[in-house]
DNA sequence: CAATTATTTGGAATGTGTCTAATTTGTTTT
DNA sequence: AAAACAAATTAGACACATTCCAAATAATTG
C-alpha cells in the first residue's frame, strides 16, 4: 500500500477490520499515524489532529492509542523513557533510535539475523523481540 | 568479582575510579545496585538506601543515579515506559524482559550473534544495541 | 578561623498518562 | 418520532516519575 493511499476512507475500513467502531475521532487519529507513516507519540498525534480547530480532547486520544494497540492496529516503541511512540507498522522490524534528534527509522526484519538466544525457561513464551541501535552525531 | 566481594569499601574504590568524589550517599546507593546484582528502579533504591532510618533523599537519588550514568559506572535499562531500571552490569549484555512481573534477566551478548545492521547514515555512529526480548508466562 | 566549593535537601514544579463523572452521540425499542 | 439504552467523548482532577530550585550542610582550602 503507498502512502498516497491512506485516505480517511481507507482508514474507516482498516478499522472495521481491527473490530474497531469508526468514529470521527478515530478516523482522524489513524489518518495521522498513517498517512505521516512515522513514529508518533501522543501529544504530536494531538497537535496533528487538533491543528486547524481543536476538535480531539487529550483523554480520546490515550484512549484511541490504546485501543488500537490492543487491537494489533498500531504499535507502541519503548526508547525514550519520557513517552511512548506509536508505529504505525505493524510487521516485524526493529528499530534506529537518533538520541540527539529522538527520530526512529525503521530496519526491516527480513536483513538482520539473530541467533544465540538462549532457551526460555519452561512455562514462558516470547512475546517480541525489540532490537535498538541507538546512534548519534559524530561527535 | 565475586557478588560478596562488593563491600562498601569496594564501592569508595569504584566510585574514585569513575571520576567520582565519594560521599556517604553515593556509596550506599552504589552498594545497593551493586550489592543486589539487579537491575533497580530508582524507588527501589531509595527504599533500600533508605531501610532502616531515613538517610537518603530522593533529589540526591536522582542526582546520584544520573551522575553514576553519566560517569559510565552503570546504565540506564528503557523497557517499561513508566520507569527507569538500572543497571550495575555495563558490559555489553542484552535482557529478556517479563512483561507480566516487570523482572529483567541478562543475555550475554557473546552467545548471540547479530548480522545484517543496515549501514548508517555517513555522519552517524552507533552508540549502542539493545536487544530486549519481551517474554510472558504462557497463557 | 574565614572563605570557598561541593553536596544534599525539602518541596515546588513539570510532563506523561490515567481516571471519573457528566455530556454528547448513536442505536434500538416502542 | 419519542423514549430508552448503549457507546464514545470530554474537561478536568488525579497519579506518579522525574527535574528544578533555592536554602541548608558538609567538606576543603587558604
Ligand atoms: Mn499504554
Ligand atoms: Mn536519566
Ligand atoms: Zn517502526
Ligand atoms: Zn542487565
Amino acid at each position: 500500500m503507498k502512502a498516497c493511499d491512506y485516505t480517511r476512507d481507507n482508514m474507516t475500513d482498516l478499522l472495521r477490520q481491527h473490530g474497531i467502531n469508526p468514529t470521527h475521532q478515530r478516523i482522524e487519529i489513524a489518518y495521522a499515524l498513517f498517512s505521516h507513516q512515522e513514529h508518533l507519540c501522543a501529544d504530536q498525534v494531538m497537535a496533528i489532529v487538533n491543528a486547524k480547530h481543536s476538535e480531539t480532547s487529550k483523554a480520546t486520544v490515550y484512549n484511541t492509542l490504546n485501543l488500537f494497540q490492543e487491537k494489533g492496529m498500531i504499535r507502541e516503541v519503548i526508547v525514550d523513557p519520557s513517552k511512548v511512540f506509536y508505529d504505525p507498522n505493524t510487521h516485524p522490524h526493529h528499530h534506529f533510535y537518533n538520541i540527539a534528534t529522538g527520530e526512529l527509522t525503521d530496519i526491516d526484519v527480513d536483513d538482520i539475523g539473530l541467533t544465540g538466544l538462549p532457551q526460555l525457561p519452561p512455562g514462558m513464551v516470547t512475546e517480541g523481540v525489540d532490537i535498538i541501535v541507538r546512534v548519534r552525531p559524530t561527535a
